[in-house]
DNA sequence: CCCATTTCTTGATCTACATCAAGGAGTTCC
DNA sequence: GGAACTCCTTGATGTAGATCAAGAAATGGG
């Protein structure tokens, strides 16, 4: 059942047996209907969640009632509010589900049991956070310094994969466009390339 | 020399007398006078760096040459292209002191053995780059759905110093828009507000 | 203290992208 | 198999912020 999250596991850290069995079994499984809440905004999020199946969307909600996509979570990564989750503050984001999807979760008490008896996992996440960071950063400076066609590109081939399994205009979101605007990019790169 | 340094680590992890001896053995000093690079992009990124006194940005230059401000860095904060650091290929920002700036240094082998000999560390880490990364996050949705002179106050709320510190054209590269347009937001927030 | 550089401001104009509006094309669901 | 969503496209128009240009003010190095 958790064969992918063990495997992510062992690619950076190393574990022996009861190491791997105790990580497990703190670990719960959750399923997701589509469109289904992970966690709201104003509510802790009570679990981080490593995806086995599936794809979820964090977003923020601004005071126009407009959604703004963070992040994309497929197959094989961590998803969550770090923050809310662990200062046990309530979170800014939601987190839904955009297809049927398959959890393992591991609540706060877990982690920092987790941390306490096998403290390589401070190792396995500080490296998976650090990456994730490297990555945010990098969007940032595409976010404040780049055209919205050259963003899209970008996205289009960072995540060929997601593009396909994503609606347009939830990657028009991702990117701080409009649905039209991406229409409009779209259209005018198939005229200009083939 | 290193107080600071070593409070900002008791706070986050707790080290015997050894393990702070080791820490402070492999930590090398550097001065920077103003406008002096700490790394530069091409070049791979040999330190991560503590800032003991003063203040230094990072930016990417784009392909017409304008700089785009990703991060200001001053007192008791790290420093440095993790990405380029713990990889060892070329960086593609550029760091250099806005005033004149002492740091302290540590090299990618000292990191390395570091974590062996004190695996504390990872948790220092962790949690450091964890809070940039929530810091990051934010910054993305601001970035892409909030209006400029929103960000604008966002920014000064948050780093109110900074603002004291810094020339409104470094400001205005890292909100990601012009300084003209920087100098016309805050004359209509100066006439509307007082 | 003075010259050079850096920094900030203001005006005129331009443009990327938003907004508003509407129709068409799939999907999904009894 | 039609009703109701959800999604994508296209056109007309509006606007936040960019660009270009020029000068004023502040700073700093010698």
């Amino acid at each position: 059942m958790y064969e992918s999250l063990l495997q992510h596991v062992s690619r950076r850290i190393r574990l022996d047996k009861a190491e791997e069995d105790f990580f497990i079994s703190v670990i719960k499984h959750q399923k997701l209907r589509k469109k289904q809440f992970f966690t709201q905004a104003g509510e802790v999020c009570k679990y981080s969640g490593y995806v086995l199946k599936g794809c979820l969307r964090t977003y923020e909600v601004d005071k126009d009632g407009n959604e703004h996509i963070l992040q994309f979570s497929i197959e094989d990564w961590w998803v969550g509010d770090l923050y809310s989750f662990f200062t046990g503050t309530p979170s800014r984001y939601f987190v839904d589900a955009l297809e049927p999807t398959e959890l393992a979760l591991i609540d706060l008490a877990s982690q920092e049991l987790l941390y306490e008896k096998v403290p390589k996992f401070e190792r396995y996440f500080r490296l998976l956070v650090q990456n994730a960071f490297v990555a945010s950063q990098r969007r940032v400076v595409s976010a404040i310094s780049k055209p919205a066609e050259e963003r899209y590109l970008e996205f289009h081939k960072r995540y060929p994969t997601l593009e396909q399994r994503i609606p347009q205009h939830q990657i028009a979101s991702y990117l701080g466009i409009t649905p039209e605007s991406l229409s409009r990019i779209r259209k005018q790169l198939s005229n200009r390339k083939p």
